[in-house]
DNA sequence: AGCATTATTTGAACACGTTCAACTAAAGGA
DNA sequence: TCCTTTAGTTGAACGTGTTCAAATAATGCT
């Protein structure tokens, strides 16, 4: 018990999948509880983009876990101590990264979903701007899925601390559904389903070795295809009798499960 | 690069699902590639036994972080060096443990299999199984997961290190889909499908803090209904117009991104 | 200006997983 | 029995992420 010392907010664990602090706890905005200054000064905030720049520059280079926290210290021209000042921990710099990353996600989004035509588009734009985002970084996202399946870790992806980044994430792709016609079970569920997608996406772009993981687009591509197909299908007229049911009961399996997302 | 100088065997990233080593290096019956002797004596083995023992026991009360290996080698009565001439690193401990997992999975379907009337039931069993085996050791399952996203540790998701481990998962698997009528396609598919979910369904088991884990095997069962229902539906004659074309899509696909089985 | 409080920085320390040269014990052959 | 080879063990060391009491700098108050 060395490393995790976080304050316990009395999560219940697999409950929700967008999951809730207790009670009586305020949603905090400072990023991942740290012991770190809720507010940070002018000049402090950008040590602490230095102390970031630093680190990402490093991890590029010689991907997570080669990049030490001396190294970074000194790349950002401080002592090793005064980066957990800014920091509660390395894996904390990636976390600040990927917050940036869902904001400019959402900004690009925004500026380019106009483009589109019909869904398909939508979702091509969703989901290949987020790639475009992490192309040069891979290297650094293997730290995102290291703490994924501990549920005592703040990383995990159950966890409170990543509760924001997943709600931030999931309400892009359901702005990319747009005014799309859907059953109302469907479009319930369906961020949440295009955020698992794009999970799985990543984790396999990561791994992608192919030249700029032109793989993984290729993938993408088909997928959404696919998927578009597949909504289109859920909405035919002649199919309700079979899916209906269907979706019922995965809607009923889901919510008992506590993988339901919370209502707003 | 301290912890993972492991030997390469030049392995395309996510060339195939089932990682295949390059041609010309043997596939080693060796452990995790680690250095100690192929053959251990009796008396070897005893004491390997000893370790594994003394760890799990330490990983199922304290977790798998706080149990240090400090601790393993005093509990199991040597010196901290010398449980590395058994196990390459903590994490091979685990994986050494999830082996057993894996072959009493085995025995035990194969030896249930027999009871059931119907694939639902077959599926049942082969899944159930596998979270009775591991029912207590949630505390220790999250270092399979850890490493999971990266590519470049040797116990990477994709990695060969673990392609053994996954061939026998899908094996029983597809022993427990026994003959039933399918499309080629998706008997083709089906047991890495089949492995997919029961991997996230341990995601899902490792956070699941309700009694006994109650939650998993109502997620499971409700789950493994809809399963049987979707194999019945992809069988079903009327709806082949729509789904044959939709399955050649999904084989292409997964086919191109090197995530089909091995033929074999 | 002087003082008190807060913000930042430091360097040493800790516990961890892992490595390794040196050591001892065992086994096998003559 | 003595020597050689192998099997097994040791304790110290390394580099890592992280912590912390103490030191210093900045800020704000009177």
């Amino acid at each position: 018990m060395s490393a995790t010392s976080r304050t316990k907010a009395e999560v219940t664990e697999v409950q929700t999948g967008v999951a809730v602090q207790a009670a009586g706890s305020q949603p905090s905005l400072v990023e991942h509880e740290s012991p770190v200054p809720a507010t940070l000064g002018k000049k402090g905030e950008m040590t602490r983009q230095q102390i970031l720049s630093a680190a990402l520059n490093l991890f590029r280079e010689r991907g997570f876990d080669a990049a030490t926290m001396r190294d970074i210290a000194e790349s950002a021209g401080m002592s090793l101590g005064a980066s957990y000042y800014y920091f509660p921990s390395k894996e904390s710099i990636v976390s600040a990264y990927y917050d940036y990353v869902q904001q400019e996600h959402k900004v690009r989004v925004e500026r380019e979903i106009s483009k589109a035509k019909n869904l398909r588009q939508r979702l091509g734009i969703a989901f290949h701007t987020k790639l475009d985002i992490i192309q040069n970084d891979r290297r650094l996202l293997v730290a995102l899925f290291r703490y994924g399946g501990d549920p005592h870790h703040p990383l995990s992806w159950f966890g409170p601390a990543t509760s924001r980044q997943r709600e931030l994430s999931m309400a892009v792709f359901a702005h990319a559904l747009g005014d799309q016609k859907l059953p109302k079970d469907v479009r319930h569920f369906a961020p949440l389903a295009l955020w698992a997608l794009h999970m799985g996406l990543i984790l396999y772009f990561v791994n992608d070795s192919s030249d700029e993981q032109r793989r993984t687009r290729r993938l993408l591509d088909g997928t959404l295809d696919l998927v578009t197909r597949a909504f289109d299908l859920a909405t035919a007229p002649v199919l309700q009798p079979i899916l209906r049911p269907i979706r019922k009961r995965v809607t009923e399996l889901l919510t008992d499960a506590g993988l339901a997302p919370n209502p707003g």
